[in-house]
DNA sequence: ACAGTCAGTGGCACCCAGTGCCGTACATCG
DNA sequence: CGATGTACGGCACTGGGTGCCACTGACTGT
């Protein structure tokens, strides 16, 4: 419950400073400023926050946290990739479940270089997080770029998916976009181990409605090409 | 040639300031000390450099206007992908045409989490570079994530070549490793954008020739996979 | 009930990165 | 030779961030 109250301390300090950056520019804030509006000492700001701009990610810490616990708690059977497809998932749903920060958040690091800078390095903890894991699991042939470049690229359609939402002031569905990018992801990987050399044996015996299906889908799929 | 003195000095602070770092620790050298050692005043320093941890990157300017320029200069015809991935190889022939300043830089890197951070930061300015560059070229109906899918992509396998060259004392090929990895993306990009989306569609008359060795071939390659 | 412990806090002094401003030395140009 | 422009030094000042000490209130064991 102390525990409890802490964080509800943190999460004001961390609204009332982003209302101030809002209205006055975050430049024009000091964390003086900052402590006054909470009623708190110069100093506790600084206990909770260990910079200005971590007033603009007082969750930054839970949410790694939680993403690394999604990639712990992974059965260890599935898929590296599809355990980081997962957890990047849970990651979204998280940054979803606070719309306000999110999109004030947005607000201030569209304006704010520094802020840019340090949503930033944000990611980059987490690409490293998700990077160190598939390099731990994925098949040691891979070449060896490989675990980098997927986690480059889920981040890359994390934070795409995301940025349109926040965007579009959260008329468009993100978690379909990830879902979507990540079905992307799969077919790359499938096409790398198998696919891509082998062929697609189809079979279908003439004149059945399993057939007609396919053979409209098909002619549906190649009228869009013209 | 004033030009050129004052480039000059600009990398001599940064040796000068690079070598104390690396012997004191970058938190106990004070910008005032790097002014003493390089015997110019502390608002010198901050004149060339706009920031403490810039004093490692002082070719990052340069370096970034290469980079764009390589986009900006290439032939309209050009594949986009293409024209990032030559961009991007050109990138990497700048950093190894400094060997001593990456070694010193990587060696820092690894050690003060302040200096990471910019250094991850620079990689996004990169990033969204190139980002933009496809955004501007890529067909219009890709899918929204695909630039900067691509882009992280790219800026992945080229800090992997980097990095391992780097950690491994120079002993790698990183243009080699670069090139692979390009590679690989072409080949994603070619199935993307015809053989994965695109139904191939293939009519067979029943019992001629051609058919027969179509057959065959799927025969053997099917007997394969097992 | 009482002393001890510990977490959260306030207050203060201090360091140092970064900026604005002004004066100066020197080179270039008309 | 005066005028303009550029690189630099000196200096004062703001503000982020830290270390240290003292206080308070809640919890704990005897």
């Amino acid at each position: 419950m102390t525990s409890r109250n802490i964080l509800e301390t943190k999460y004001r300090i961390s609204e009332i400073a982003m209302a101030l950056f809002l209205k006055e520019g975050y430049a024009n804030v000091t964390v003086e400023a900052v402590a006054e509006a909470s009623s708190v000492s110069r100093r506790t700001v600084f206990r909770h926050f260990q910079s200005k701009d971590e007033l603009v990610f007082p969750d930054h810490t839970e949410h790694l946290g939680l993403v690394e616990r999604c990639l712990a708690e992974s059965a260890p059977g599935t898929d590296p990739v599809d355990a980081v497809i997962a957890a990047t998932e849970e990651s979204l749903r998280d940054f979803l479940s606070r719309p306000e920060l999110v999109l004030r958040r947005y607000k201030l690091t569209r304006v704010v270089p520094e802020l840019r800078k340090r949503e930033v390095v944000e990611h980059e903890r987490y690409v490293a997080l998700t990077r160190s894991f598939l390099r731990d699991r994925l098949p040691p042939d891979a070449p060896s770029f490989q675990s980098m470049a997927l986690a480059a690229l889920i981040d890359a359609i994390h934070r795409s998916a995301l940025g349109n939402w926040v965007r579009e002031g959260g008329a468009t569905d993100p978690l379909a976009e990830l879902a979507a990018g990540m079905e992307w992801v799969r077919r790359l990987m499938v096409h790398q181990s198998a696919f891509s050399t082998a062929p697609v044996l189809l079979a279908l015996l003439p004149d059945t409605p399993q057939t007609r299906r396919v053979l409209t889908s098909l002619k549906d799929q190649a009228k869009e090409l013209d």
